[in-house]
DNA sequence: CGCATTACCTGGTTGC
DNA sequence: TGCAACCAGGTAATGC
């Protein structure tokens, strides 16, 4: 599933090979993707039709095209969302929702989402905090991979919530780009079970908390790096290299990296969190 | 207001 | 073999 790693190697691959082109034809081939549009398909096509494609940017989970026009083209993956760059007359994916045609006749963008949790959308820019973000994005917070990342201002900003650390962790106002699989990978990697009270940590804990997921996202980032050529952007979060470097996130069962015990798999938040039973001891009473 | 829960989606897998 | 149930999970809306 596409969490920031994955999403970094898209706006990379994105920037590299849509920057500077001129929009020649918009096709929607499914209305879903394009829902947050608000004003609809038919605005969507002509708001892009002619624009320039200035460059790509991201916060936390969210991507977005500069337009020439000063808006931009905010693209979410959702769970199953992909960017491809392909040749025109290559034969169209199974769930290609949106195409965009270049005046160039160069290869085109392709968005395809099979489960349509993602989407496409044009927005006007709005200023937060020193930083130019689509609308709305305005309510997300800076992952760590932001040059303007606070790490003490984040650690902070988690020790106010009263909720589980895992919650927490997966909250974008609070921290984004971290998702399902990071958070438990960095959870492992500090020890700390899922449902710790994260306003009962001590600083220096949550502080390593985080800094264990910046750890482990920017080494599933440089993996991922490999994984897109000239004319193929691939966001398949699940695959690559990183698969065999997860310590907890789909193991079950497997011995623990760390000391043996077989990982366990609990459920959270109508999915499931993996854990080591003895590195990460269940919290007592969470009162 | 703040936190918890649910709806939204589809296709691959599992179990009967 | 067929079919229903289940599962993946990020986000926004809804509930308490």
């Amino acid at each position: 599933m596409p969490e920031l790693p994955e999403v970094e190697v898209v706006r990379r691959g994105l920037d590299a090979h849509v920057a500077g082109r001129t929009v020649a034809g918009v096709e929607v081939l499914h209305p879903r993707s394009v829902r947050r549009h608000v004003p609809g398909a038919f605005d969507f096509v002509g708001r892009l039709v002619g624009q320039t494609l200035v460059a790509v940017r991201r916060r936390g989970k969210y991507l977005w095209v500069e337009l020439g026009s000063g808006e931009a083209v905010l693209a979410h993956l959702g769970m199953s969302g992909q960017m491809l760059v392909t040749a025109p007359d290559a034969p169209p994916e199974k769930h290609l929702r949106v195409r965009l045609r270049f005046a160039d006749d160069g290869p085109e963008l392709r968005f395809v989402d099979q489960r349509t949790f993602g989407g496409l959308s044009v927005e006007e820019m709005t200023e937060v905090d020193g930083a130019l973000l689509p609308v709305p994005v305005a309510h997300i917070a800076r992952d760590p991979m932001d040059p303007s990342f606070s790490l003490a201002d984040a650690v902070d900003a988690v020790r106010r919530k009263r909720s589980e650390i895992k919650r927490v962790l997966l909250d974008q106002t609070v921290v984004s780009g971290i998702g399902n699989i990071y958070a438990d990978e960095a959870l492992w990697r500090c020890s700390l079970h899922w449902a710790r009270p994260a306003d009962k940590l001590t600083r220096p804990a949550v502080r390593r908390v985080l800094a264990a997921a910046t750890d482990v996202m920017g080494e599933a980032l440089q993996v991922g790096g490999t994984s897109f050529d000239a004319l193929y952007v691939n966001v398949n979060g699940q695959s690559g290299y990183f698969d065999r470097a997860l310590a907890a996130y789909g193991r079950e069962g497997e011995p623990c990296r760390r000391c043996g015990a077989p990982i366990r798999r609990e459920p959270f938040m109508n999915r499931s969190s993996f854990s080591c039973p003895r590195c990460q001891p269940r919290p007592r009473a969470t009162q």
